[in-house]
DNA sequence: CATGAATGAGCCTTCATTCAT
DNA sequence: AATGAATGAAGGCTCATTCAT
């Protein structure tokens, strides 16, 4: 019945801290090589864990998927937000904004193509996306209260954000590149959205 | 989740029919369950065939999914250059276009999450991808042409085209619904885009 | 997204082979490990399949356990049933019957005891089970129409039918030798159960 | 099945009462979901310990099993003699014996079907289970000396002891009630065994 | 004495793929 | 051309056990 041989043993911290690492180490893995393209194992290595410690923090590989999206989410738009606060004119709060989400998108490209396909498929994943969503809409929409600007449509608000998100997923794929077309050119667009939209 | 639908069982017939009803299949099935919740036997049985026919036909499961994927992007086109040839006064025309646009994005809705994340990893699937991309890029500077509308920059075609498929995916994906939002609010949103961009 | 080198491939005959080679490995594994003592890949190997064949035929451990349960109490209670046919004395009937039932326990001693196990903790084991013991009880009743024998209560039949598998096991086990018991003298007590119970 | 009782949790006290408290929690662990299905960690937590305190006082989970299996055949072994030193005619103790045994069997129903699949297949457990019994012959014959009862063959006793043993099981786990017999007709004849086997 | 984070071997299961027929 | 039994690597997850605190 007995099982083990002998084997090193790196003692570790807290449970917060472990599963901190390991939602780095799924978000990284995750961006890098897909949701379908790691395993818990995997991740658990490369927060420097044994397979088993993935389960004592996570359910199974989908919930870490979702805190990890969560987290960066949650700082994206912290970022945005501070971007507003900073003041300027109403061009370079545009074009902070854009800078912004773009090397947001940049950043997680990777991560942002597994969770289209996940959130099309779980409904878990849907229910954290929507929840996203409906934050950064209600974001929006206070950025303008605060900037003074005349109210808009939710549709409108909406539009905004689809476009940003599917021009800067472009650009981070390096779809605007294989296309030939200008990342600036479509920048500046860009921020004469958020612009308009924002604006007085 | 249904797995095993009896389905006709279509022996001998020539290459080309077998690839079409496996292309058949596998279109239905990636779309229902996603690029990674099918496998190679179930699009095989699906279409009336035994699992190694699968591999007599395409190398592999990704390759499948790429000839599925280009099916329906050239039906997709060829639908809007009809709805184009069709004539009619310009609004009319612009409202053809976004009905079959979402239309098609509401039918291949699965489809299209999967291809995102398969866009990512693959390679293969970027360079279809990319293909189909300027392929509607060389379309829509056709239309105009044929119009008679004056040129535009690139830029502004793509990222018509972006914000085209982002609202219709979010429309399609039930996204617009669960913020509340108007779905023939955006859809005259879009409209209104494409006619600006394709009008005098 | 390719995955496989070559490999020895063994081709291999009907599914109903294959059923039959798994549950003969796997009759064989549960009776000598235990349940818990063996798995589904080892079963699978032992037959002289991969792992993924195992899965093909059963949908997990348990199912084939019970259908090789199953295949041994028919095949026990049909050896009973040619026993009693093959007439004679009632002396020689009973000591044949008692003779049997403690090969079959010897034979099957380890599967035994993880069925105990099974049954307690598992549903669909213990309907199994239950159904497998109101045959025996069915079978002793006809038997006694056949001897012309004056008829017994069910729970007459039961307590009989209880006494000689405890005792059985207790001899298959090891049990007697390890209290110093004659297992001959047991099984001669067996006897003149059974013949009080089936005979005139 | 459930998992976590929250338990109160009595931390540093003697190790004699935290070795009783993880025998206990044990046991009922083990009655409830049987061996396989519990592990020391849960034992350990439904005993008010951190998992590090099972390994303690236990060198693994069988060790504590056979423990508590020791615990309770005691128990009912003195609960026995008690039967037969509180007196009454010998209809009277049978009857009382066959409820105490009776009532055992029913408490310890899940942690008798799991033992007998650990006696088959590990040596320590066969060892104890052999004491157990040995323990229980020896009994029997001195309740005979006690009462007076003229001697009767090892095999005698052993039969008896098979016989209650395996109907109190059958009766415990509802094999009785879904073959549809009599639990107080077989009561009856178990009563009859004892008081034939004990009595003058 | 007690803790509990961590371990990692190993079981269960899937599925992309092959090949003898 | 088609079959379908068979493959086996690999991912998901559990749990008996350890040890630094």
């Amino acid at each position: 019945m007995a099982r083990r041989l002998p084997s090193p043993r790196p003692r570790r911290g807290s449970p917060a801290a472990t599963r901190a690492r390991l939602v780095e180490a799924a978000a990284r893995l995750f961006n890098r090589d897909g949701f379908h393209g790691t395993d818990s194992n995997r991740i658990a290595r490369a927060a420097g864990y044994a397979p088993g410690s993935f389960y004592k923090h996570f359910p199974d590989k989908r919930a870490i998927f979702l805190e990890a999206y969560e987290g960066w989410v949650t700082a994206e738009w912290q970022a945005v937000e501070r971007a507003l606060a900073a003041g300027g004119s109403a061009d370079a709060t545009a074009a902070r904004i854009v800078a912004l989400l773009l090397s947001f998108h940049r950043r997680w490209r990777g991560f942002r193509a597994s969770l289209r396909a996940l959130v099309a498929t779980d409904a878990a994943a849907r229910r954290s996306h929507r929840r996203q969503r409906v934050r950064q809409l209600k974001l929006l929409r206070e950025m303008r209260v605060r900037l003074g600007s005349p109210p808009r449509s939710a549709e409108d608000d909406a539009l905004l954000l689809f476009t940003l998100e599917r021009v800067c997923d472009a650009a981070a794929d390096g779809e605007l590149r294989d296309l030939g077309l200008s990342t600036a050119a479509m920048v500046r667009r860009l921020e004469g959205l958020v612009r308009a939209q924002l604006g007085a």
